[in-house]
DNA sequence: GATAAGTAATATCATACTATTTTTTGTCGA
DNA sequence: TCGACAAAAAATAGTATGATATTACTTATC
């Protein structure tokens, strides 16, 4: 049978991986980091292959993940060229897992909020307006999940994961579903950060917030529904705002 | 100097190309349709090899890519198993190519417009807030380039794809940057099936849409940038389905 | 049952050879 | 002498092949 699935192991833990992955995301996070400027050239692949200490194979391997992310494109006799960042794909798990141990600045944040603002509520609506019995079953049992005492940060931020990729299923919409996916892995490693199990009244209102999106898509409400959805990134938005200003203060 | 970017000919057409990229297309496709479900597994390489007649290391890479947009994992000892559809790139300029070789249905069609809508008036609002001197300008060209008249389908199709980038560009967003950059260059696949340069008309009302965006946008309106976008995507919409109503009474 | 040996699949390595394009060089004609 | 075209060379990624390493499943052994 197959193993359930490691939904925040391959942004938080990231232990030893094949060489492959290693090298991947190494190079990935210099392109992030903007070492190589789009337009220039990376290095010819035996200098590649010097500076890593393995075989061409991997390195090659290497390179078809970063252009299948769109970072890069290799041709013959010219070498291997970075692509303009507009192409690259940043609804991608590894990117986001990349850019998140690049570290968590304002900036990201906000650009996360922003994605997450425009497509989630709209995914609500739309979980809302086509909703099964099964969808609705499984978003209450995400919600006993959410509100049964005992939490530590990353089972919280497990139960609240899995309570969006039901919605984003419920949508019936296979790029909202992917879209979803990945942009709230990305949301979620921020409980790393600052987490509602660490305040009690913080706690409530978001199992609250996310309670009134179940009642909604239960409904058939759809606006109530993007509304609850809008409120519920909010309360997130808050949090962080607040540690951040805290760490501020302490410095 | 770098080359002019291949904007549309990647979608549209798919040439002669490096083994690698032809076989990608390929199994890529096939999985799009279903053919190995997930959780299923791959035929093991070997037979992968007999299949194509190439060499080991093509189909390496190509399980690579595959890999790297989330449609399969390799396991030494295991073998390569379909990952759920959940995970599954869909936010990926080839995987949306690949799915748009395989047909332009109505489904498809509507959830692309479903994440449109989700999405561009949300950076439309996003630009307004925050354009420069130059993104205005930039748009303004844009908008000269769409209403110069004498526009085949393609050529159309590019301004507007270039004018959707800008949009993009100028929300300074990268994961806006890049959503609209693939979801567009999808979507302007379209206009292959029906354009507004057919009817004067409905190129009259997409040009003045354009048009309303960039004075939206300029004038820092936000709400007015955002229903501008909505209603260029509508009236996109509109045209599909016009198209199609009257291809099926042809039938 | 627990442990160890065997085995089948991918992961990596090493070394060729091929194909493609850019650059250079050579040739011819004006 | 200059310029245009053509042929040759060189550089780099693409492909091929076979060997070894690693890993997780299976079976055998105690």
């Amino acid at each position: 049978m197959p193993q359930p699935l490691p939904l925040l192991s391959r942004l938080t833990l990231e232990r030893a991986k094949s060489s492959h992955d290693h090298i991947a995301a190494l190079l990935g996070m210099e392109l992030l980091k903007g070492l190589y400027p789009p337009g220039s050239k990376l290095p010819p692949e035996p200098q590649i292959i010097e500076r890593f200490h393995v075989s061409r194979t991997v390195i090659r391997e290497v390179m078809k993940t970063l252009a299948a992310k769109g970072f890069v494109i290799s041709k013959t006799r010219v070498g291997t060229r970075v692509r303009e960042r507009m192409y690259w794909n940043y609804f991608d798990a590894d990117v986001l897992a990349w850019r998140v141990r690049l570290g968590f600045d304002d900036e990201f944040m906000h650009g996360l909020v922003e994605v997450r603002r425009a497509l989630e509520p709209a995914a609500a609506a739309l979980a809302a307006q086509r909703r099964s019995a099964q969808d609705v079953a499984s978003l209450r049992e995400c919600l006993k999940q959410m509100s049964r005492g005992g939490h530590n940060r990353q089972s919280f931020a497990e139960a609240d994961l899995e309570f969006h990729l039901v919605v984003g299923n419920a949508t019936g919409n296979p790029m909202m579903r992917s879209a979803a996916s990945v942009i709230d892995t990305a949301l979620v490693a921020s409980f790393m950060y600052s987490s509602p199990v660490d305040d009690p009244l913080d706690y409530q209102a978001t199992v609250g917030a996310h309670a009134d999106i179940v009642d909604a898509i239960e409904a058939g409400d759809e606006s109530a529904a993007a509304e609850a959805m809008r409120r519920v990134i909010d309360i997130g938005v808050e949090r962080i705002d607040l540690t951040r200003r805290m760490q501020a203060k302490k410095r």
